[in-house]
DNA sequence: TTTTTTAGTTGACATATACCACTGTTTTAG
DNA sequence: CTAAAACAGTGGTATATGTCAACTAAAAAA
């Protein structure tokens, strides 16, 4: 499994200077976690968000019938936050769980100013993130608001190939918002309609 | 209707000062539009965003099908961008049309940093609205996941009040993510239990 | 390895919501 | 003010997806 250094991270897209990245990233702590270790829970209250440098996460929340919906998968050079609990400290909302083993970088929101008031370029680059990240989860309502079930399979296909090939079929489902019975029938009518040609 | 300028706005909630809050202010194109008049269509180039001062909008896309999704409701005090267009420099993806007479800014994300890098205030509200939107989105994510259109619907009501007076039924269910006829039926059943009592 | 748990498939059936058609009613435009 | 359009309610019916249950296969734990 490929590993994402977060300091190659930064230099490579944000356009920063070597040593104003390794003053930035040595003031940030690493943390392991073994594959179904929680990174933060329901509850908790932590003013850090993620950034995987390794493996693979999910954020999911709990509905008042018990059941699991996941909000995010993580893989390395992905960030991920309960902004709840990092940006408005208040007690988080959701799960964040390691899928595989995963190794991250702890970043605090005072890092990521006091970084961006030293240096105008980084500003530009969180922003960007900012703005993509919103782009996606527009993206993502739009799905839900019309699009089928299997239409929005094939869209995650296209979009999370090397996702689809790590996690369980019943993490999927979840994540598109049907039940792994169902996503199980979608396949199948694919398979039917593909073997078809 | 009541208004919101955007200098009060930014000089209350950003805690900038006054001069730096006007000379943003003034470099800002304002623009008005009749109930209808669109602020934005599908495959435009533009590259900024609004700020609503007066009226309501709202952000949408057309389906394959032919059907209307919106993705934000925007009344006075709110901004609405078609991120694809305003930050990444491509075709608009969605149409962004008053639903009453309204008046807005027209805000350039060059302005944004300009101000960003003038006043690290300025940053951290930034910085704040964009993860309050992102809180949203996945707050309305969870809820396609996760309830039923009468959950959604009474939610609704909870969080936009206000919207919910100012907008016809077939707007709230295309927001909802359901038929007109099903936020119809909704209602009826709501009507029935709180009259059961 | 053996056992236990979790994941995936499939069938039968239930249900929420969509679709279509029709009817008033309200709003908008001429 | 009148005509046309958009909106809202309701019945009948269709359909996608959920629920429950059983069985097999695969993965994790002992």
């Amino acid at each position: 499994m490929n590993r994402f250094s977060f300091t190659e991270y930064l230099t490579s897209n944000a356009g920063l200077d070597a040593s104003l990245v390794s003053s930035l990233v040595s003031s940030c702590q690493t943390k392991q976690y073994k594959s179904g270790d929680y990174l933060l829970r329901e509850g908790e209250r932590s003013l850090h968000s993620f950034f995987i440098e390794k493996g693979l996460a999910k954020m999911y929340g709990i509905d008042s019938r018990g059941k699991e919906h996941i909000l995010q998968f993580a893989p390395e050079g992905w960030f991920v936050a309960d902004r709840e609990s990092a940006y408005f400290q208040k007690p988080a909302t959701c799960f964040i769980q390691a899928i595989e083993d995963t190794s991250v970088l702890l970043i605090d929101e005072a890092h990521i100013l006091e970084m961006a008031r030293a240096n105008p370029g980084f500003l530009e680059f969180n922003n960007k993130l900012l703005h993509n990240h919103i782009r996606h989860l527009n993206n993502r309502i739009y799905q839900l608001l019309s699009a089928t079930a299997e239409e929005r399979y094939l869209s995650f296909i296209k979009t999370y190939p090397d996702i689809l090939l790590r996690v369980p079929q019943i993490m999927v489902a979840s994540y598109l918002g049907i039940t792994p019975e169902s996503l199980s029938r979608v396949r199948k009518d694919l398979a039917g309609k593909h073997a078809a040609r």
